[in-house]
DNA sequence: GAGCACTGC
C-alpha cells in the first residue's frame, strides 16, 4: 500500500516540498512518460513469479479448496486479477469441463486482461482463456476454460442459466466499485451456494471493505471461526508512495484553487505531470483556460506546460491527446473528470490534485426523477486518487481540503445500487425468478420506495401482473431486452403498431450519447448541420433522420465528420440495432415500415413512454400529465423552439438549474387515453390526485 | 433562450 503521510499546507503559497520524497524522486531519475517495471526484460514465466501475489499461491488455493467464499484485497499491481485465475486452471479447477468466469465492470477491462493472460499461457486468444463482452465473444464453448467477461454479461447468463451449472468458480474483480451488476451478481452468488456448494465465488477488492464482504457471505451461525464458510486474504500492491498534503484553510473555491496549484507544483517541483480532478466538464474547461493562460507567461527558456481536458464528453482524438507522450522540457497537465478515478490510466502522473468532490447520480423515488448532485467525494475516492500519483514513482497528492474534513468524509461511496431507478434491476430479477424482490438478499439493499417506484412502472407497462408477477409473454420478453423497461416496451409493440423497423432505429439511437458534435471553433456550422436533420415532430424522429441519412452514405466516416456527426457512436447505434432486431425475429415480431408515416411512430413512442407524458402550462413550461411536475425543454432539443406543442413524451429528466425535459416527441393527449387506459383512466385533476392519495404517493 | 459524472446489457 502507498504509504501516506500527512502535511500542512495552504493553497497560494508555496507547497512544501518534502526532502524525503524528493530524495526518492531523484534515485528513481524515471523519465515522465515512461510507465516503470523493474522486470521489463525478464520473461512473461519470471514476470509471473515477480508478482507480489505469487508468494500467497498455495494460501490462495488452499482456502479456495477450503472456504465456498474466498475475499482477496489487493491493491493495484498486486497481479491478482491475471494471476488467480491462472493459479485456478492450473490446479484443476476447469477440470472436467468445468470453466473458470472472470467478471470486470468494463469492456476494456475483460479484453486487455484476458489478452494479457493468454499471452502469459502462450496461447491465442479465445481458446483456452476467452472473453466475452456485448458484441464481442471471443470464447469457445468447447475450448474455453478461463472466460473474462463484463459483470453485466454474466447477469445476463445467469437469465438462461441460474445456476451457473457451467463454472466451478466465480471471481468479481473490482468489487469495491460496487456497480449495479456486481451487487446484482452477489445477491444471486448468495442464494446459488446454498443450492450449489461445489462452487466456489473469489470476492477481489481493493479496499479494506473485506469484513463486509465475509459477513455477507459467511453462513456459519456457530460462533466458532472453525466453521466459516467464507475467508479474507491480503495481498500487497506494487505501488510507489505517495505524500499527501492537504489544504491548512478550507478553500473557498476549489476551481481557483486547483488552477493555482497547479501553478505552484509547475514552478516549485521536479518534473512530473499532474492530474486534477473535478466534477464536470464546464469546470474542467474552465481550469484549462485559466491554465493556459497562466502558460503564456512562462519565460520563453523555462520549462512549458501543456494543459489538457479529459472528459467523456470530448471526442476520441481529443481523448487521446492525453495519452500522448510529452518531450523532456514540457509538463503536462491533464484537468479531468471523475473519468480518470478507475476508468481510464494516465501514465507519467506525478502529482494529483483533488478537489475533494465529485457528481453522483441521485434518485428521487417521490417524483421518479434521476439527477445529478455535486458531493464530496468519500474517503476511499479520495484515496484511489492519490494512488494515481504513484504509479511511476513516489508522487504527491495535494487535497483542496482539511484534515479535519477528510475525516469528516463517508468512509466509501453509497453504491450506484442504492442512488438508481430500480425498475430495471426489478425486472431482471424477477426474470431470474426473484418473487420478492424487496426482501432480495442485496449486500446494500436499495430504499424500498425506489423498489416500489420500479415495481409501479413496471406493472403500468404490463410487465407484471396484479400478483406482481412476470407477465408472459410480454414480461419475459421485456427482461431480456438490454434496454430501459421503456424502450423494450415500444419495441414490443412496434410490430402491431406498423412501424418497428423505425422503432428498433430510434431505440438504437437513443442509447447513444453526443450523437452531434460541436466543436468549439465551428459552433454555427455544427448547429446548421443539425438543422438539416431536425424533424418537426421532435427529437426521436431527428434521430431516424440521422440514422437513415448514415445509412444513404454506406455509414461513410469521411460524411460523419462532415455532418459533425459522432461516427463512433452511429456504428454502435448499427449494432445495437442488428442485436435488438435479432430479439424482435426471435420473439417472431413482424418487422414492417411505416413508410414515412410519423403518426404512427409517435403512436408507438406513447405506447412506450405514456408514462413520461407532460402537457403545456400557461406559465410557458410545461407540467407531468400524472402529477403536475413542472418541467422545462432542454437546450439540446428540436423542440427547444418559440411555438411548442401542446403534449409531448420525453425519454428522461436531467436536473440543473430546473428540471429538464431530454429527447421529446409531440403527441395527441387522446393516444395516452387510448394506449394506457389503466394509466390514465382517471381523467381530471382532482381523480388524478385521489387516486395518488390511495397509492401513498405523495 | 442554455447545458451534458461514469459505466454496462
Amino acid at each position: 500500500m502507498a504509504t501516506h503521510t500527512s502535511k500542512f499546507w495552504k493553497p497560494g503559497s508555496e507547497p512544501p516540498g518534502s526532502t524525503l520524497s524528493e530524495e526518492r524522486v531523484s534515485s528513481e531519475g524515471q523519465g515522465s512518460s515512461v510507465v516503470y517495471n523493474p522486470y521489463r526484460n525478464l520473461s512473461l514465466e519470471q514476470q509471473r513469479l515477480k508478482l507480489p501475489v505469487f508468494q500467497h499461491r498455495t494460501n490462495i488455493l488452499y482456502l479456495v479448496e477450503s472456504y465456498q467464499t474466498v475475499i482477496v484485497v489487493g491493491e493495484t499491481g498486486s497481479g491478482k486479477s491475471t494471476q488467480i485465475p491462472q493459479y485456478l486452471l492450473e490446479a484443476g479447477w476447469a477440470a472436467e469441463g468445468y470453466m473458470i468466469a472472470v467478471t470486470q465492470p468494463r469492456r476494456v477491462a475483460a479484453v486487455t486482461v484476458a489478452t494479457r493472460v493468454s499471452e502469459e499461457r502462450g496461447r491465442m486468444l479465445g481458446q483456452e482463456v476467452g472473453y466475452t463482452i456485448r458484441f464481442d465473444d471471443v470464447s469457445d464453448p468447447e475450448a474455453t476454460r478461463v472466460k473474462f467477461m463484463t459483470d453485466g454479461m454474466l447477469v445476463r447468463e445467469m437469465m438462461q442459466d441460474p445456476l451457473l451449472s457451467k463454472y466451478s468458480v466465480v471471481m468479481l474483480d473490482e468489487v469495491h466499485e460496487r456497480t449495479i451488476h456486481t451487487d446484482i451478481i452477489l445477491g444471486l452468488l448468495k442464494k446459488i451456494q446454498k443450492k450449489r456448494k461445489d462452487l466456489r465465488l473469489i470476492v477481489a477488492s481493493a479496499t479494506m471493505d473485506a469484513e463486509e464482504f465475509k459477513d455477507f457471505f459467511n453462513t456459519n451461525e456457530t460462533g466458532d471461526s472453525r466453521n466459516d464458510t467464507a475467508a479474507v486474504l491480503s495481498v500487497e500492491g506494487r505501488m510507489f508512495p505517495v505524500d499527501v498534503h492537504y489544504s491548512l484553510d478550507p478553500v473557498p473555491n476549489y476551481v481557483k484553487a486547483t488552477v493555482e496549484t497547479a501553478i505552484k507544483i509547475h514552478h516549485n517541483e521536479k518534473p512530473g505531470d499532474i492530474l486534477a480532478f473535478l466534477t464536470g466538464m464546464e469546470e474542467v474547461e474552465q481550469v484549462v483556460s485559466l491554465l493556459i493562460e497562466e502558460a503564456r507567461k512562462i519565460p520563453r527558456d523555462s520549462q512549458k506546460m501543456m494543459v489538457l481536458p479529459m472528459h467523456g464528453s470530448l471526442p476520441a482524438s481529443e481523448q487521446m491527446k492525453v495519452f500522448q507522450r510529452t518531450p523532456n522540457n514540457v509538463r503536462k497537465i491533464v484537468v479531468a473528470t471523475n473519468i480518470a478515478e478507475a476508468s481510464i490510466t494516465i501514465s507519467g502522473i506525478v502529482y494529483v490534485i483533488d478537489s475533494g468532490f465529485v457528481k453522483l447520480p441521485a434518485f428521487n423515488p417521490k417524483t421518479g426523477i434521476e439527477s445529478l448532485v455535486i458531493v464530496p467525494v468519500s474517503q476511499a475516492s479520495a484515496e484511489q486518487r492519490a494512488g494515481r500519483a504513484g504509479r511511476v514513482r513516489s508522487g504527491k497528492a495535494y487535497r483542496l481540503y482539511t484534515e479535519e474534513a477528510f475525516h469528516t468524509l463517508a468512509p466509501s461511496t453509497v453504491p450506484e445500487i442504492q442512488r438508481a431507478g430500480m425498475a430495471s434491476v426489478v425486472l431482471q430479477l424477477k426474470a431470474l425468478g426473484i418473487d420478492n424482490v424487496v426482501r432480495f438478499n442485496f449486500l446494500s439493499p436499495p430504499p424500498a420506495q425506489n423498489m416500489v417506484r420500479g415495481v409501479e412502472l413496471l406493472y403500468a407497462l404490463g410487465a407484471l401482473d396484479d400478483n406482481g408477477r412476470l407477465t408472459n409473454p410480454l414480461g419475459y420478453r421485456m427482461a431480456e431486452f438490454p434496454l430501459h423497461p421503456l424502450y423494450a416496451k415500444m419495441l414490443l409493440i412496434s410490430g402491431e403498431m406498423d412501424c418497428s423497423e423505425e422503432a428498433v432505429i430510434i431505440a438504437a439511437m437513443m442509447q447513444i450519447q453526443n450523437v452531434f458534435i460541436t466543436p468549439p471553433k465551428q459552433k454555427i456550422q455544427a448547429t446548421n448541420a443539425k438543422r438539416r436533420f431536425s424533424a418537426l415532430e421532435g427529437d426521436h424522429l431527428t434521430m431516424l433522420n440521422v440514422y437513415l441519412a448514415f445509412v444513404q452514405h454506406n455509414k461513410r466516416p469521411k460524411w460523419c465528420h462532415e455532418n459533425f456527426l459522432n461516427y463512433k457512436g452511429l456504428c454502435r447505434a448499427s449494432d445495437i440495432k442488428d442485436q435488438m432486431t435479432r430479439l424482435l425475429k426471435k420473439f417472431k415480431i413482424p418487422l414492417v415500415s411505416c413508410e414515412g408515416d410519423a403518426e404512427k411512430l409517435r403512436r408507438c413512442l406513447t405506447a412506450g413512454f405514456f408514462a413520461n407524458a407532460a402537457k403545456l402550462h400557461y406559465s410557458g413550461e410545461y407540467r407531468t400529465v400524472r402529477d403536475d411536475h413542472p418541467l422545462s425543454v432542454h437546450p439540446t432539443s428540436v423542440l427547444y423552439t418559440e411555438t411548442r406543442p401542446q403534449w409531448v413524451i420525453f425519454n428522461e429528466i436531467v436536473q440543473t438549474n430546473k428540471d429538464y425535459m431530454r429527447d421529446l416527441t409531440a403527441i395527441q393527449p387522446e393516444w395516452l387515453y387510448e394506449l394506457a387506459p389503466h394509466y390514465y383512466q382517471y381523467g381530471t385533476d382532482r381523480e388524478l390526485a385521489a387516486k395518488r392519495a390511495r397509492l401513498g404517493d405523495r
